[in-house]
DNA sequence: ACTATTGGCGCG
DNA sequence: AAAGCGCGCCAATAGT
């Protein structure tokens, strides 16, 4: 099918749009007529017939939700630049409207300071669009980086939908499980009962009236003090000491952790009140690409940590259902793909990877064939590896190779890609001159330490670029192939939930699909996913998941011969779907 | 009173 | 210096 290249451009007022087909020039147009506009052409050419290339996702599509218009495709030339920047042989200069870090993506309420300076003319998107094109025809691997840069783009339409859509929340299912845990909410700055409960105990056992456990230094000093023999309070070293306070101190931790990372007041900042049927909604910023080896981060409320013990307050809507699916084991997966290691990619044939390789007798249990895969991914050298490693590189030399090279270029201050062609961040400066540092003829032992020391960490970083990257790709494809067909599905006519959630957004462009009437993504955390759907289309939502994550894996490895099997839960709360 | 750093811990 | 990667966020502390 032909695909129509459509630039949308934001202006001071609205936007611009510049669609080849139209003979009169770019038009300027408000953001509810753009809105209506696009959703009107995506309806003539069908949501694959068109392709809206645009700056910068988050400054543009944010409008557009708000006004009631989703779209099919789109090319993020920002986040497009940043990949290609690294990966072809003759990088151009970003114009300096792609220059700056992430625009945040602005509140519709207070998007008028859009400063004009950085907004570009169609022209020059159209010209960068051109350049990228480009740039990839005469890239080593152009079919992949083109679905990099498709899946790239296509994430960022998820985030940005994502955030305008929330995480379903229910902030008294949230409050039950702070009060249980801590107690009732106290009066601003105190500590909540069982908090001050375990202080007094912690003080007492330690002789130190006064003391405040929150204060570490403090802290350290009255356990040393008691005899235990730490020089940190990290929980790890208080596990291995025999002490009555350590139980307590363990306990106070966690409760005061759960408080400042999770309690009431991220619940005020964080969670805002739903509407009647539609439960509360928590709201995060997503940011594609935020982590140099793809995945993404999020800004606010800490989306990406969302503890086990709060998920149950992770609740659908009523009528709804939340489909869990967590893909296993995805790394070494990705990198028996990479490798081309059939050995490695046929002990994950038949779900749990790790038991695959305790079954080919490569190693005695489980849990050494996790410790000894993830020391083989991340570098890891100590303890159980030095016995472990060796058996998978006699089992899986072509896996192991791959990352024992990667690594090595790292040491040597080189760069790496992911399959798909993610380039990895090159050391700056300060890395070469302290590598150059230990090369000097007066180079005392402390140098030439830190010179190692610094490879060896570049090297470890490098080692696991390629699988995170690699995994992080497929995780994108499974994501946007999800997206993709669940666009597809027709709502149930007589649903409630999509009548409700048509009604609702009546003011907006009808048949754009508001995310609230059908299924729609609401959380991705790298190698898991998590779909609201209207209760009676859940299994034909499993069913998408499922065959979405097949389909990742044959658009990045072909025919050959891989699985990425999921755990794949229809609940009522995220918590329901932990299956440990 | 403000910002930057550190230790610690949550997630994958 | 928790062995072993990638993050974000918080309170306490150090620095200005």
């Amino acid at each position: 099918m032909r695909v129509v290249d459509v630039v949308v451009v934001p202006t001071r007022a609205g936007a611009l749009v510049a669609d080849p087909g139209v003979e009169h020039g770019p038009a300027e147009m408000s953001w509810d007529e753009a809105a209506a506009w696009i959703a009107n052409r995506q309806r003539v050419a069908g949501e694959d017939g068109v392709r809206w290339v645009w700056p910068d996702t988050g400054s543009v599509y944010a409008r557009l939700l708000a006004a009631g218009t989703r779209v099919g495709r789109c090319v993020d030339l920002r986040l497009c630049h940043a990949i290609l920047r690294f990966a072809t042989p003759k990088p151009w200069t970003a114009p300096p409207w792609l220059a700056p870090a992430p625009v945040e993506a602005p509140a519709p309420t207070l998007l008028d300071d859009l400063t004009p300076d950085t907004t570009p003319t169609v022209e020059e998107v159209r010209a960068e669009h051109d350049r990228q094109q480009a740039a990839v025809a005469a890239a080593d691997d152009p079919g992949r980086l083109r679905l990099l840069l498709a899946a790239e783009s296509a994430g960022a339409l998820i985030a940005a939908e994502m955030r305008a859509d929330g995480l379903p929340w229910d902030r008294a299912r949230h409050d039950a499980i702070l009060t249980a845990e801590l107690g009732p909410r106290p009066p601003r700055g105190m500590r909540p009962e069982r908090l001050e409960q375990l202080a007094v105990e912690i003080r007492e056992l330690l002789h130190s009236p006064g003391l405040n456990p929150d204060s570490q230094v403090t802290l350290l000093r009255a356990l040393r003090h008691a005899g235990l023999d730490i020089t940190s309070t990290a929980k790890w070293e208080l596990t291995g000491q025999a002490h009555p306070v350590v139980a307590p101190l363990l306990e106070y931790k966690r409760l005061a952790r759960l408080l400042s990372a999770n309690g009431w007041s991220w619940l005020d900042t964080w969670v805002e009140p739903g509407t009647l049927g539609r439960s509360d909604r928590f709201r995060t910023d997503y940011v594609p690409g935020g982590v140099v080896t793809g995945r993404w981060a999020t800004s606010g409320g800490g989306a990406l940590q969302i503890p086990k013990a709060v998920r149950a307050a992770v609740v659908a809507d009523p009528g709804w259902r939340l489909v869990v699916a967590d893909a296993a084991q995805v790394e070494p997966r990705a990198l028996a793909g990479m490798a081309g290691d059939l050995a490695l990619a046929r002990a994950g044939q038949d779900g749990d990877l790790y038991a695959g390789l305790v079954a080919s007798g490569v190693v005695e249990t489980r849990d050494r064939a996790k410790v000894g895969m993830l020391s083989a991914l991340y570098g890891g050298t100590a303890g159980e590896a030095g016995v472990l490693l060796p058996r998978l590189r006699r089992a899986y030399p072509l896996a192991t190779g791959l990352v024992d090279r990667a690594a090595q270029v790292g040491e040597r201050g080189g760069t790496v890609r992911s399959w798909l062609g993610r380039t990895s961040p090159p050391p700056g400066p300060a890395w070469h001159s302290v590598q150059g540092r230990a090369g000097e003829t007066d180079a005392d032992q402390g140098d030439e330490r830190r010179a190692r020391a610094q490879a060896r960490d570049r090297g470890r970083f490098t080692r696991n670029f390629v699988v995170q990257g690699t995994a992080a790709e497929w995780a994108l494809c499974w994501m946007a192939e999800t997206r993709r067909r669940l666009r597809a599905l027709t709502p149930l006519a007589d649903d409630p939930g999509a009548a409700r959630g048509r009604s609702a957004t009546a003011t907006s462009g009808a048949g754009t699909a508001p995310g609230q009437g059908r299924p729609h993504l609401v959380f991705f955390l790298h190698d898991e996913i998590v779909v609201h759907t209207p209760e009676p289309l859940a299994a034909q939502v499993a069913e998408i998941v499922q065959d979405s994550a097949s389909t990742a894996g044959r658009l990045l490895f072909g025919g050959f011969p891989l699985s990425f099997p999921l755990h794949v839960a229809t609940v009522q709360t995220y918590a329901e779907a932990d299956k440990t």
